[in-house]
DNA sequence: GCCAACGTTGGC
DNA sequence: GCCAACGTTGGC
């Protein structure tokens, strides 16, 4: 069991749309760290859903459907796409602000490394960002 | 294989 | 709108 981030520009693609549909092809992903950590997804893993942008904040929770295949969108190369849903939208979304406010979730992957769109997340981050979001 | 130039992302 | 950080590209 393993715990993610996936980060999205809400204009694009957003945590409402996510929750509208029943099974969302996670594509698009054209960064080879954000593949293989798409990659190394199992079924169950649970996925923080990030709003970048205006936002900035963690809005819900998804959970991975089926793990990495090969992303029918790419017209060329290798690059993978998982199959997520959502599973309950935050009460409170947690801001970046929040995050790096936090001194135990400083080493997020958010706060040092932002532009990564697919991150691994720990589990006492993951507790913690949740323990923020009621 | 190195590195400069360039493009993209995303926070501010 | 700006800029820092990062990734990619292409010349050498």
């Amino acid at each position: 069991m393993h715990y993610w981030l996936v980060k999205t520009e809400p204009e694009t693609f957003s945590w409402d749309d996510l929750a509208r549909e029943t099974c969302t092809k996670w594509t698009g992903v054209r960064n080879y760290q954000a593949r293989n950590f798409l990659r190394e997804m199992k079924k169950n893993d649970l996925v923080f859903v990030y709003h970048s942008g205006t936002e900035k904040a963690i809005r819900g929770i998804a959970k991975v459907i089926t793990c990495a295949c090969v992303d029918e969108t790419a017209t060329e190369g290798d690059w993978s796409m998982v199959e997520l849903v959502a599973v309950r939208a935050f009460k409170t979304p947690v801001t970046l602000a929040e995050i790096k406010q936090d001194v135990s979730l400083k080493t997020m992957t958010l706060v040092n490394n932002p532009r990564l769109s697919v991150q691994p997340v720990t589990k006492t981050q993951w507790q913690k960002c949740v323990s923020l979001s009621s």
